[in-house]
DNA sequence: TTAATTCTTGAGTGTTCGCTCAAAAACAAC
DNA sequence: GTTGTTTTTGAGCGAACACTCAAGAATTAA
């Protein structure tokens, strides 16, 4: 006995995502925000909150969607390590200026954004490192490298690296720079 | 036959360098530059004409420092790099939350700013891929690595390292996490 | 139909931002 | 002094921001 939603929230959240990545958390507006679901501000944040909220969903969407991605390529350890430079590389020198990844640009506004955020983030940032670790130990099993950095080591330079490289893209480094980044923090797996 | 300014620009420039340090352009509001450089609003765009201006005119004389003190460390060259990623973990740990460097800060935030700001942040990171590519192919040239990545690559991978660790920082890694990119990534100069 | 409940609307809140400008103040030259 | 020039002042501009809320619209249960 009540009003049902106009709007499925699956699909809404994937619109935000799409201007979250595209602008930023702090460049994306709720003017813009609500032009892309089709919401007035109301309804936005009678069912998110605040624009935090509403983000945290979006990118939680957003690293369903990568990891589903990834598993449905079938590769190897190594393989699939090279793919996912690869792809950030491509995506970050995609369209004018580029949008790279969701996850890594919410990193470097972090301390700006509440805590909350903050920890949802961290939570990411984390499983990507977990995932990192996953396959370098696994590459390491086959082909050991008793004298090079531990597979933790080179796990954290590989999240580290992806940083870089989508930080660098957005100062306008050439294509050629960011793959001799991933050619370098790949030769340490 | 005028009136003589107040400030001398390399103190104000100084303290404006500290609060966008310590804040992020975005992060720092005119009130608060205008509240450490002791000067009205009015005052600061006479002098500087924008935020943007202000803001080059501090980067210039935060790598001014950082150069003049890397100099005088008086090191060889891959005791250098070592003590600049030490240097730098250190300064990105340091008091809460950490500020990190302030030119690495910026290139996070290019996306939002102007196009003369973005190719000032640009040529200072091309100064420090150079400066960092100076001392790998001094590294090379005594212990030849023909095996691994180019001393440009190389050079590259610790700029991105840099920014990684800068911007891993503020999503909370601990020490150790840092040193682990610091330490995998030196391992291949 | 009616009543109960929930959703949508969009004008409007207060705040903050970068920035401006007319007037006043401070100096130097004469 | 007086005049000419530059700096300082600080109130205030318009725009943008995240966010709110009373009123109306839509739906179901009875």
């Amino acid at each position: 006995m009540a009003r049902p939603p106009s709007f499925t929230r699956e699909a809404v959240v994937e619109r935000a995502m799409e201007v979250f990545w595209r602008e930023g958390f702090h460049g994306a507006s709720i003017a813009q925000l609500g032009a892309a679901m089709g919401l007035r501000p109301g309804s936005i944040y009678a069912a998110f909150g605040s624009k935090e909220g509403l983000f945290r969903e979006a990118l939680a969407a957003y690293t369903r969607q990568v990891r589903a991605r990834a598993r449905a390529l079938q590769l190897g350890p190594r393989a699939l390590l090279e793919r996912w430079f690869t792809l950030h590389i491509d995506r970050a020198l995609a369209e004018a200026g580029g949008r790279g990844c969701l996850l890594l640009n919410s990193v470097a506004e972090l301390p700006r954004l509440d805590d909350e955020t903050v920890a949802a983030v961290r939570a990411e940032l984390d499983a990507l490192e977990r995932l990192f670790h996953h396959c370098v130990a696994s590459v390491r099993r086959q082909t050991p490298r008793p004298d090079g950095p531990s597979p933790t080591a080179t796990a954290r330079l590989l999240v580290a690296a992806l940083i870089g490289i989508g930080v660098m893209s957005r100062a306008g480094a050439p294509r050629r720079t960011l793959r001799a980044v991933a050619h370098a923090a790949l030769a340490q797996v």
